[in-house]
DNA sequence: ATAATAGTGTCTTTCAGACAGTATAGT
DNA sequence: ACTATACTGTCTGAAAGACACTATTAT
């Protein structure tokens, strides 16, 4: 049962083989990880007595070497040979951004040939939270500048087109990027196109201004997978503080999902998941509210 | 307003940086895809009465060379530096089992160290469902054989662990593939750590027998995702043949989901994406049942 | 007092689960 | 007639949606 001395059709051992396996023969693709860093913001208030409103923004960093030079794209880069991908990830943003520590889950893999200029490109994204805490990011050795850009998108036009066997749905998106001193935009047209059995959906940027390679795409992809996790999972607790009122959450409920929620339905539905605290907020003007902290282990519950 | 001439800190426009930039010259990982393609498969009938069973299975090819010579792995491969990374996928499906024009979506990429002894390899998997008229596949090119599995899978045990902030569960699943001749196995821990506000899954390989390299994480993954799409999509009908009984497709969800149903609650489940036809069964043995098939464009319903 | 928010009670509608019933082919 | 499946109707309880009501602070 000498596994290992079982031969090829060379009649190499496993140990030859791997000897003589070239890893460089063949001409290979690049792999990269990109971050998608989002995070949510208070506005000032305006009066005392006005709770402050609430945005979603993105963390971008600045492109200081071509190709790109000088658009905005996300923190990330090449993955090394001795790390994991998660690793490479986490180092990247440190790199760029001196941000740590936080939450991340994969998010896609995008291969296309002629993403990149330089060669064949491979990214794996992942899409990262952190709370409202985090202020201040400073720009780290390779980039020349990190900011935080506040997201918004708009559904320009739609059309459906139903014909014998395929329901085709076109949309057209403008993704905006509002920051301190620059303004980013896309143009993204979604093809959600239902053929017989399979569906698919198909985004193409038809227009940037300032989003450097196709990140304008995994912006719009992560934007939609954070709508459909917060539905279903705790997540949206990652971009809240240790402490918060409830009516917080649900104003980050609403900016992500991009609609009004009736406040006595929404505390029914994330009762399970936060704890009440014997403290209050102060100096509101207006009713003090009631903190409550993040209930990791709800009864029974399995969290995706 | 030519942006195309911005020179870098080392004094180059665009063009020039792209003409001295080589690809080559950090070490990096190999890319490859790997395909997991589910099917459902009908057991022999019992007698003219009773109806078949049916059983999930996967597809996998017989590794013709080393590393694990002689076992069992996803059909996949290297990515060519001019496709894309589903044209490569369906490409080296094609190669080694024949099989042709199906869906498939991705699903994860995997890109820990260690996972190929050869040398740092990346692969991005691709879930794909085929219906169940895919009767033959033949192996072809690379692969030494192609076979379907039967895949069922079995929690052996689970802890709960609370502590104070920390939840941790952790479960033994049994990972059974049952082929014509061979029958392969897999122990997975299931680590599922709820730690303040992060929740992570983390899944490591006990014990493999016959399964190659890390593909028996990536088959329980791929069956997580397909029990999860299953009940908010309509990937389902992939598994289904052009015409069906509501019966059947009953079935097919059943042994996803790894429940009974009742009847007549999945009737008015998937109503809207069925289209009644005017055909019957024959030679049933009992009361024929009336054909459907998909429908595609159910009202107002968006797909994911 | 008032503005603005905090927090609760309850009616309605919708949907999932459970179960019981009727229908119909082949032998 | 019998067996095995096909198909339908309806009760129940839980959850989601809608709305109205009360409570409490700083100014």
């Amino acid at each position: 049962m000498d596994e290992n001395k079982i031969k090829n059709k060379n009649g190499l051992t496993e140990e030859e083989f791997l000897e003589v396996y070239d890893a460089g023969k063949y001409e290979r693709p690049s792999f990269t990880v990109d971050m998608l860093v989002f995070s949510v913001r208070d506005e000032e208030k305006l009066n005392y007595r006005k709770l402050p409103k609430k945005k979603l923004r993105l963390l971008m960093v600045k492109r200081g070497d071509h190709p790109f030079l000088g658009q905005w794209a996300l923190p990330g880069g090449f993955v090394n040979i001795d790390e994991n991908l998660e690793e490479a990830a986490h180092r990247e943003l440190k790199e760029e951004t001196n941000i740590d520590n936080i939450y991340m889950e994969q998010l896609y893999t995008w291969g296309d040939i002629g993403r990149d200029p330089r060669t064949r490109i491979i990214s794996t994204s992942y899409l990262s939270l952190v709370d409202s805490n985090v202020l201040e990011v400073k720009a780290a050795d390779d980039a020349e500048d990190a900011k935080w850009f506040t997201v918004s998108c708009e559904l320009l036009e739609e059309e459906k087109i139903v014909s014998e066997d395929e329901t085709v749905i076109q949309s057209l998106y403008k993704l905006f990027l509002i920051g301190d001193k620059e303004n980013l935009t896309a143009d993204i047209k979604e093809i959600k196109r239902v053929k017989g059995k399979i569906t698919r959906i198909e985004r193409t940027i038809e227009k940037t201004s300032g989003i450097a390679f196709d990140h304008a795409k995994i912006i719009m992809y992560g934007l939609e997978r954070l709508r459909n996790k917060i539905e279903y999972t705790d997540i949206a607790f990652n971009l809240m503080s240790e402490l918060f009122t409830l009516t917080e959450l649900q104003q980050v409920y609403e900016i992500i999902l991009d609609t009004e929620l009736l406040k006595a339905n929404f505390r029914r539905k994330i009762a399970g998941m936060v704890i009440e605290t014997n403290e209050y907020t102060k100096d509101s003007g207006h009713r003090p509210s009631k903190l409550f902290r993040f209930n990791a282990s709800p009864d029974g519950q399995i969290i995706q």
